[in-house]
DNA sequence: GGCAAACCGTTCGGTGGCTAACGTTTGGGT
DNA sequence: ACCCAAACGTTAGCCACCGAACGGTTTGCC
């Protein structure tokens, strides 16, 4: 069974471009003054309002214990405030402050220079390619079985 | 206004697939009673002979601080050996056991397998534009030409 | 011969992520 | 009326990774 595919296995190939990506993306937001996961957060904030801290931890793409630990730094650095929703005293509601929603526009210039450097030297159509490969290589694991026998998606 | 970026910034759905990934190939690994560092070390042992850690960290794409801590877990559990070379006292000499290269095998297994379901439905030239536009991306984030302290050139 | 620089690996402290277990609050069921 | 389950967030404990500081070992260079 010739086994000897292209060089690396290809999940490989993509988790070490993502990490070195990541890490400038990470270097990119240092030299203004944040950090990936406190970006995020703040972009998920103003990018549209989420009722409840679930739905914002989901949003950032991490789990809800996460987002406890951001919130905890952030609110500890005034970038924002959490009271308790009087109509639901379960969810904690979440405001930017004043000085959030600077570190937010300060964060977004560095975070669109940095897309911008991503994106230099590659067309349109190249970036519609990857990211059409990306989604398809998410649907080859997304769906997971949980051991074998592929179960038929709509059940 | 004509904001020349589609959606959520490049950077984020390459992290987020690849975060995915991962995941996923953790899951296959620990079914097969391993882990994803572990198969890496395990891999990059037998891919080709190391002289000494710091290369087989690079090899693995972490740094020699997180592989100590790994080393010392295989080393505990059985897999792997670790003397001090007697023409160089400086470097630990790191060898499987047999039951290192026994849970080799098994990660191998699943490994293959979990590569066989990432590749399906992509066409040779899919994986093949796949690698060159991640290639790409490696390279626009890799280092630039201020800070220039000469990289290796390779990769 | 001896000392400083370079090299190799470990330890320490810190970040970011996860799961599991837990309190609080709410809304049913009976 | 009461109790129980679900929803929400926090806490506790774990893993993976990193940079910086540290001991031990050459090696280079007077």
């Amino acid at each position: 069974m010739p086994q000897p595919q292209g060089g690396p296995p290809l999940g490989l190939r993509l988790a070490n471009t993502a990490k070195a990506v990541s890490q400038a993306f990470d270097d990119a937001l240092s030299a203004a003054g944040g950090s990936r996961p406190t970006w995020l957060v703040l972009m998920s904030l103003k990018a549209r309002p989420v009722s409840n801290q679930r739905e914002l931890a989901s949003a950032v793409g991490i789990k809800g214990a996460t987002l406890t630990q951001h919130l905890n730094a952030m609110e500890r650095d005034g970038l924002l405030n959490r009271r308790r929703d009087p109509n639901n005293r379960r969810v904690h509601l979440v405001e930017l402050t004043g000085s959030g929603d600077a570190a937010f526009l300060r964060m977004r210039e560095a975070a669109a220079t940095f897309d911008r450097r991503l994106r230099t030297g590659l067309a349109d159509d190249d970036i519609a390619t990857l990211e059409r490969l990306l989604s398809h290589l998410h649907d080859n694991v997304a769906d997971h079985p949980e051991n074998h026998a592929r179960r038929d998606p709509r059940e």
